[in-house]
DNA sequence: AGCACGCCGACT
DNA sequence: GTCGGCGTGCTC
């Protein structure tokens, strides 16, 4: 049998079928499977095609990666001699597409890159495919000459017209009012007849001749676009850091640039931030380019990420906005990509592949060989490092449309203000002055506290001890809407204890007042609180708060952003979502309750994340006409970054930056690998951390990596995981990409341990 | 990832 | 004697 020749293993096995043969990847494993189709039943397959096969007893997907290539028929000849059958591919499915060939490339960078394997990659890329539903389409049969018909029969009859054309059920609808029973009662008569088919009614896009540049730019609007867009004619890659203030016009030059992309064939890319993607925004872009938009959005409906997915790759969509994941959308010819905001750690995934949106895209745009654009007010160090270097060409754009003045700083040094001069416990007489005078000039204010909950933690007032997490380890929050302390990582909830746990100091019981006195004092204060007290002090305004508790979901977001449009909100408390760019014109008074929060976290981006808030916070006042006012209350009034801050000065703050980043060998003058080991057993988690950190020795033997650790995490405990974690730096990805590739392969699997492998880490935590 | 095979401990 | 733990190893 193992000595029969080829030809007649053939016809023995698979008949003829296996002349045609494809490889497919099958999440989550690394290696390709060879199966054998049949041409005639399967005339649409190739590169990208979403397939059913049998493997082993099992029926999965795949994605088919090449078809009837050299390289298969060489695999083929090896498997004949291991004696191994091909197995022909059960189906394709409908819809049957994912990728096509000029994706395939940049899929296969980010899986070599972050050391996965491709099928992983295709996994988190394609959205999970919903088959289209059957629309039905309708014609008319030859006319019976003595036919008796209703009206609304003869309506349907006319606007079939005579022909043999098909008609979707929509375009029936909106040319008569055709309703589903005088539909049905002219199918069963005999006068019209019915089809079910899936393809989408073949909208083309509109003639890019009838888009038209904007002559209304400033000259540095011009000067950007100008710039950007002769790559886009001549099809090289080239990044710009495009560093503008609020309100400078960025997305102006975004569009501009979209449209010559588009009048040239190709298509374009905008990654915002999560918090970014409202209905404003794709209306702003669908009536410009006067074109359907598709938007990536991870909490669309799942078929509604098909839609646009499947839009995008057939080319009858040609921009796509989306949010980090909208970095795979599977454009065609890609001419243009836009990161706005690029700063924004939302693009960086946090967990899975932990890729980061943003970079992706670099590479992306130069596998496209198309320019990208990186906008930002207060640009990352990484990025700004990049243009200083001549990497990424420095693009500017400090005017403002409105020319307002300068927004007034007061600094509020909260060490000089005595308790009893404070108005209330977090707010000083300073910000509440500000608010009073904003609210009688009958404007908008925003509270910016970065912080949840009531009060942020619980103290025994015997021993100091503070009520931490038994999971994890951090304070416990403390939230008065339902007299709970909630973890702000594992979400563990445990109403406030009666005894501390350190001292045993208990309650004291008061029966003269309602049960007791707490043993536990309430520490610092979060929007809950700073909105109480505003209530209190401010009995005739309309406060709202904007926060987590308060958004779940970014209809909500987009609802409270829009009673603060409508003027139905007065003052708005919130968290760092806040912040976040969007054109409030009556907002013309900030205040940051503590600008300390986040200023002396455990990670080296804490100043940098510190000043693009309290700058992009400061941003929202006074966008338009008159000057804005920001009080920012401090304990520590001289750090430097806050100064930066109301100097508006970010070449100084990157500058100092960039200085201590170099000395301490971070980025952007080093890349990081960071490999986090947790167990439930905390003695388990140390001794393979310790395992992992002398593979990690081993594999970077020779080379220029620098490793530090193992070192329990600044999170040392979440949801009942104990963490180490080991940091990595070198000159450049490739050695921490190599030693990563090598740490895996030396890794045994083991079930009760969780390894992770987090490149170019967005926090230390 | 599943699902097999396989090789040692406590049960009817 | 069997049931069942989970440690390797393979799936075209």
């Amino acid at each position: 049998m193992s000595q029969l020749p080829l030809l007649e293993i053939e016809k023995a096995e698979c008949g003829t079928s296996d002349r045609h043969l494809v490889s497919v990847v099958i999440p989550p494993l690394e290696n390709p499977f060879l199966y054998s189709y049949d041409p005639a039943a399967h005339p649409s397959l190739s590169v990208g095609s979403l397939v059913t096969v049998q493997f082993g007893k099992r029926t999965v997907a795949a994605f088919v990666l090449s078809v009837d290539s050299p390289a298969e028929f060489t695999a083929r000849e090896e498997m004949a001699q291991r004696g191994v059958k091909i197995r022909p591919i059960i189906r394709t499915d409908s819809p049957c597409h994912a990728f096509a060939q000029e994706h395939l490339e940049f899929y296969q960078w980010i899986a070599r890159y972050h050391a996965e394997p491709l099928s992983k990659i295709l996994d988190l890329a394609v959205p999970a495919p919903a088959p289209r539903k059957p629309e039905p389409f309708f014609r008319a049969l030859p006319a019976q000459p003595n036919a008796r018909l209703g009206a609304s029969q003869r309506a349907v009859i006319d606007a079939l017209g005579g022909g043999s054309e098909w008609v979707p059920l929509a375009s029936l609808r909106s040319a008569c009012s055709a309703s589903a029973s005088t539909l049905r009662s002219l199918v069963s008569r005999g006068f019209i007849e019915e089809r079910l088919g899936s393809d989408s009614p073949q909208v083309a896009p509109p003639d890019p001749a009838s888009l038209s540049l904007r002559d209304s730019l400033t000259q540095q609007q011009r000067a950007a676009v100008d710039a950007a867009a002769r790559h886009i004619d001549e099809r090289s890659f080239a990044p710009f850091l495009l560093h503008g203030v609020t309100g400078s016009g960025k997305t102006e030059v975004y569009l501009e640039l979209i449209v010559a992309a588009l009048k040239q064939g190709r298509s374009a890319l905008v990654v915002v931030p999560e918090i970014a993607l409202t209905p404003q925004l794709i209306d702003r872009f669908e009536a410009r380019l006067k074109q359907r938009v598709a938007l990536l959005h991870s909490s669309l409906k799942q078929k509604d990420r098909w839609g646009h997915w499947e839009a995008l790759l057939a080319g009858e969509v040609r921009v796509a906005i989306g949010a980090r994941s909208g970095i795979f959308a599977p454009m065609r010819d890609l001419g243009l990509i836009v990161i706005d905001e690029e700063h924004d750690a939302s693009f960086k995934q946090g967990e899975g592949i932990r890729y980061n949106a943003r970079d992706l895209a670099l590479v992306r745009a130069k596998l496209s060989s198309c320019p990208i654009i990186l906008g930002s007010a207060t640009p990352s160090l990484e990025t700004f490092h990049n243009a200083r270097c001549e990497r990424y060409s420095y693009l500017r754009l400090s005017e403002r449309f409105h020319s307002p003045p300068p927004p007034r700083f007061t600094l509020v040094d909260l060490n000089r203000t005595k308790p009893w001069e404070m108005p209330s416990r977090s707010i000083s007489p300073q910000l509440l002055q500000g608010l009073t005078e904003t609210l009688a000039a009958g404007e908008q204010a925003f509270i910016l506290y970065n912080r949840r909950g009531f009060a942020s933690y619980l103290q025994c007032s015997a021993c100091e001890q503070v009520v931490g997490c038994p999971q994890c380890s951090v304070t416990l929050t403390y939230h008065r809407k339902n007299n709970s302390l909630l973890c702000h990582f594992c979400g563990f909830s445990t109403p406030p204890p009666v005894a501390c746990s350190g001292c045993g100091a208990h309650d004291k019981p008061q029966p003269s007042e309602n049960g007791h006195e707490s043993i536990f004092s309430h520490r610092g204060a979060g929007t809950e609180r700073v909105a109480e007290e505003l209530a209190e002090l401010l009995p005739q305004a309309c406060i709202a708060k904007l926060d987590r508790d308060s958004v779940r979901s970014l209809e909500d977001y987009v609802r409270i952003l829009s009673q603060v449009r409508s003027r139905e909100v007065d003052i708005l408390v919130g968290t760092q979502m806040i912040a976040k760019g969007h054109d409030l014109p009556d907002v013309t008074f900030v205040g940051v309750v503590d600008c300390d929060v986040g200023l002396h976290v455990p990670d080296f981006r804490a100043a940098e994340r510190s000043f693009q808030l309290l700058t992009q916070a400061s941003g929202r006042a006074g966008r338009r006409g008159g000057q804005g006012r920001i009080v920012l209350q401090t304990r520590v009034p001289s750090h430097p970054s806050l100064q930066q801050t109301i100097r508006d000065d970010y070449t100084a703050f990157a500058d100092a930056e960039l200085l201590l980043r170099e000395s301490l060998e971070y980025p952007p003058f080093r890349r990081l690998l960071r490999i986090i080991i947790a167990a439930e057993d905390k003695g388990m988690a140390q001794q393979w951390a310790q395992r992992v950190a002398s593979h990690t020795a081993t594999a970077c033997a020779g080379s220029s990596v620098h490793i530090l650790g193992p070192a329990p995490a600044p999170l040392e405990k979440i949801r009942n995981h104990w963490r180490y974690h080991i940091l990595c730096k070198a000159a450049s990805a490739g050695a921490l990409q190599a030693a990563m590739q090598r740490i895996k392969g030396m890794l045994p699997d083991n079930k009760s341990i969780r390894i992770i492998f987090d490149l170019d880490p967005q926090d230390m935590l």
